[in-house]
DNA sequence: CGCTTTTGACCGGCGC
DNA sequence: GCGCCGGTCAAAAGCG
């Protein structure tokens, strides 16, 4: 009995033990299919893996190229801008009477940068040389809007540069920089407009003359509104001479003579630009309102109106004028910026024409403006303009031969702009309307109504004769459109000829 | 500490 | 002459 139980128990013992080893084999083939789909997933994974290093390093390759390609734009840009023989990028759209012939000697030019590039030029890296976006087209908001506007005062940066914070993106601090340092002086607050004018007196030089004020537009928040008066009497920097070369200057553009005047020898690169030629078709009489070193910078980002209001018989007697004589003038762009000259005086078709006091603009013609609708980018201008350009294998400077339907297509693409349209309006009303805006302080006067797009603003025929004949004054008319905007300033700027001495001058920019 | 911004006061031109 | 207005000054404060 004690055996039974014993065998028994021996039994158990074996069946349980076999259990076991079949528990053992299972688990461990369990295991092992683990293993197997671990392995697998490794696999794939490392596959995976491969293919996300190889985009990367595809990717890398490829902003390596384009890094590469905006540091030598941006080079070739400073060597163009530094070069006395720089090319010149030129959109005219007409011509003016006061404008000298052109030059034969003024050299081809082949724009290397489109408008679109500037946009990426601006935007990429700072460069050490050429405005970087925090030198440029950053507006830190520090002008005339700027206590208006509950901004960090924190952020603001203080290297003595424009800052404009848009006011669109608080946490996006942008700055605008013409190149030059500016120092803050002052700052009040302009009646009729609820922004503050912000002064700024130029720090490069102690005994720089030069002030700049800063004000935004009371009709558009998003339009800065500078004026610059006095003349540089000291070297700029090269990132000055840069931002005015995509402004001010980028108004010569139009007819450049290329005067190395001896007269005047002038140390910077030209300034000077030509200008806006409008129409006042009165008693069928055509009275031309020219506003001189005027011009309009289609750039995407910034599209800049420059309006210099300079008498084009400026004396340049003064010892601190660094500007060369109106025209013809030098110019030496860094970026290709267009100036649109809208008529000829030369001409009697008149690309604009004023109808019971409405100012409108002829579609269809060559030099005119048109301000209908467009769905055309912008840089398309730039790309068909070049294109022509480079096919037909002319000079840049020689603007005569541009292509009516270049220019058409040009003029009719920029200033479809809406924010052409009302950055140009402004600009016009700063300048013609003096501190008056819209129709306010210019009662007593015949006006005309200067109508860009639904808006109408007063435009007096007697406009550019006296009271602005002394004064040098550009206008830059830069509508913030989102990220950013930037206008600067001439590298000199014009001589203000106060009747005799011309020593300081007015430059508006917006 | 040096530089810049802020801001109220001051000054001069201009119109009434 | 007075007041308005734009421009400038300068002390105080802020920032790196």
């Amino acid at each position: 009995m004690e055996v039974d139980l014993r065998n028994t128990t021996t039994q158990i013992k074996q069946e349980q033990h076999k259990d076991c080893i079949q528990e053992d084999e299972m688990q461990f083939e369990l295991t092992k299919a683990e293993m197997g789909e671990v392995r697998e997933e490794n696999q794939r994974l490392r596959v995976h893996l491969d293919q996300i290093m190889k985009d990367y390093q595809t990717l890398q390759k490829k902003f390596q190229d384009i890094f590469h390609q905006q540091q030598q734009q941006i080079s070739t840009a400073i060597n163009r801008q530094t070069d006395d023989e720089s090319e010149l990028v030129s959109l005219s759209l007409g011509r003016s009477s006061s404008v000298e012939p052109i030059k034969k000697d003024k050299r081809s030019s082949t724009p290397t940068k489109s408008a679109e590039e500037l946009g990426l030029a601006l935007s990429t890296a700072e460069s050490p040389v050429i405005p970087s976006p925090d030198n440029s087209l950053e507006e830190a908001k520090d002008d005339a809007g700027e206590t208006s506007t509950p901004q960090k005062p924190s952020t603001q940066k203080r290297n003595g540069d424009d800052q404009e914070v848009l006011q669109q993106n608080p946490a996006k601090k942008t700055r605008m920089n013409d190149g030059c340092q500016w120092r803050k002086y002052g700052q009040k607050i302009a009646k009729g407009n609820p922004c503050p004018r912000a002064y700024y007196r130029c720090t490069v030089s102690p005994t720089c003359p030069v002030r700049k004020q800063v004000q935004r537009c009371p009709q558009d928040m998003s339009i800065l509104i500078t004026t610059y008066e006095g003349t540089h009497n000291h070297q700029l920097p090269v990132s000055a001479t840069a931002m005015a070369s995509t402004t001010s200057a980028a108004a010569s553009m139009l007819t450049l003579g290329s005067t190395t005047s001896g007269s005047n020898s002038n140390p910077f690169p030209s300034t000077t630009s030509h200008g806006l030629n409008f129409y006042l078709n009165e008693n069928s009489k055509l009275k031309p309102v020219y506003l001189p070193h005027s011009s309009i910078s289609p750039s995407p980002l910034c599209p800049t109106v420059t309006l210099d209001l300079t008498s084009n018989t400026l004396s340049t007697s003064s010892p601190y004028n660094y500007r060369s004589p109106p025209m013809p003038s030098i110019f030496h762009p860094r970026y290709s910026t267009t100036n649109l000259n809208f008529s000829s005086l030369e001409s009697n078709a008149s690309p604009i024409s004023w109808n019971n006091g409405s100012f409108n603009y002829r579609e269809n013609q060559t030099g005119s403006l048109n301000f209908g609708p467009s769905t055309q980018p912008q840089e398309n201008i730039y790309h068909s303009f070049l294109k022509n350009k480079s096919m037909m294998g002319m000079p840049t400077t020689n603007q005569h031969s541009l292509q009516p339907d270049t220019i058409e297509a040009a003029t009719r693409v920029i200033t479809s702009d809406p924010n052409f349209q009302s950055v140009l309006q402004a600009a016009l009303t700063s300048i013609i309307g003096g501190a008056a805006v819209g129709s306010e302080g210019l009662g007593g006067k015949s006006g005309q109504t200067l109508k860009l797009g639904d808006d109408t603003f007063p435009v007096f025929s007697s406009f550019p004769s006296t009271s602005n004949t002394n004064k040098c004054s550009t206008t830059f008319i830069n509508k913030s459109m989102g990220a950013s905007s930037m206008s600067s300033q001439a590298a000199g700027s014009n001589s203000r000829s106060k009747s005799t001495s011309p020593e300081t001058s007015r430059d508006h920019v917006v």
